[in-house]
DNA sequence: CATTAACTGGAGTACTGCCTCCGGATCGCT
DNA sequence: AGCGATCCGGAGGCAGTACTCCAGTTAATG
């Protein structure tokens, strides 16, 4: 790349369109998930099809710019649930508010759901985030309220099964999903129960995630999915 | 419609096309879930897609008739379960059964998460398995092994979440699935715990499996599938 | 074996979404 | 205002899927 492929300004009539794009891309994403069609998101925009795809070359990068704040607040969550002292609490807490946005917002649902590669500050977010995350996790197993036999991946089968209700039950979105969220937590809390059976490995959710990314148009299939455990906590302690 | 739409037998080559084109959807629907292409299932069969056409007007008549058997298997899995004398025992068996069903083939996982059929003999079936499904919930309630809050919508959240899963996780569609079934029967089993939020209400559910019948490309959204028994030799007919 | 109704397959239409090309409009600077 | 660099938008190519039409083939019957 050269020096600096730090391009010079957009015109103001760029910058503008730009803008109209994004905010374009959230709405139609909040509603109809990632797989949204990009024409539409354009027509919103009212601005042509070519424009956005000069301004974001592909899919993943209008997803991304669309969803930064979005993750941030992700990464704010798991913060704010550090802050709360009971570890029980703080570990629902931050469970609760995810599905929340889930349930707010279905191209968030998507995202949560799946792995996408996003620009540098984003995966800065949610590399802190996923830190905070096991935390949470082991405070709570620790305090002896969150089954020892927990894994992050039973976090992410969550959010995938919470991402479905939340993209197929429409309006009634908010009573299934808090209801799907508290039959989990409920079942996360559950000690006295014999042991799980064997959770998927982290690979094969990470393949999981991506096969989800690639139905959703964002990303090849079979592509160097990254293991990253991406946008949520997958990383399997031992 | 005339006295005898009862249609004269199918010709040899034509009875043999269809044979071929329901294997071949059976095959196809397992492996895909039932967007998958008709195409493909037409050129599985070996056969023009004229034929399948011909043969099956609409996508929803080929999934009826493709899938009559797997869903008479869903009455005899209710049916097996009240034999269980323990209550529990019951009604987890029911449980793990469906979802078995459902990771085994992809088609069925979207067909149980969806609605179910109006074919008479079918809805028949149909409404003596949810009879029978009743009656287990109910032991199991009265036994105190179930949570006293559980609703029949949770077990159809329990199976649109599964059909996920199965659907996402490919290959580790097992571990996954046994997971969240794990899951779900634990907290099911909570009775310990303050009330859930309240549940959707069947309305609401019965017009979310009307949006995936519709994003699935089976009838129009918010109308049933019909199940095709028609010309199918009706076993244990009685 | 000849006749005919039934059946067949593939080409054809229609639609949708992704993505690119390029003539023309617009901006920003002088 | 004039001018070049930048940017725009819609037409159009490509691909995948649903579904239809029709000229040709094949099974059943006497």
């Amino acid at each position: 790349m050269r020096a600096h492929d730090q391009q010079r300004p957009l015109r103001a009539d760029a910058t503008r369109n730009r803008d109209a794009i994004l905010a374009a891309a959230r709405e139609v994403f909040a509603e109809h998930g990632l797989e949204a069609s990009l024409e539409e998101i354009a027509a919103r925009a009212r601005v042509g099809i070519a424009t956005l795809y000069r301004r974001f070359p592909s899919r993943q990068h209008l997803v991304g710019a669309a969803f930064v704040e979005k993750v941030a607040k992700y990464a704010e969550a798991a913060e704010a649930a550090l802050a709360i002292t009971d570890p029980w609490d703080a570990f629902t807490s931050f469970v609760r508010t995810m599905c929340e946005l889930q349930a707010g917002d279905r191209g968030l649902a998507d995202l949560l759901s799946m792995t996408l590669p996003t620009d540098e500050h984003v995966e800065r977010l949610r590399a802190v985030a996923h830190a905070h995350v096991v935390t949470l996790i082991d405070r709570a197993k620790a305090a002896g309220q969150l089954r020892s036999d927990f894994v992050t991946e039973d976090l992410l089968i969550l959010l995938i099964a919470n991402a479905t209700i939340v993209h197929v039950t429409q309006n009634a979105a908010p009573a299934a999903s808090r209801r799907l969220v508290a039959l989990a937590l409920d079942a996360f809390g559950r000690t006295d129960t014999p042991a799980l059976p064997p959770p998927p490995t982290s690979a094969e959710m990470a393949v999981a995630m991506g096969h989800l990314a690639a139905k959703r148009g964002c990303g090849a299939d079979g592509e160097a999915i990254r293991l990253d455990t991406g946008n949520l906590p997958v990383r399997n302690s031992g």
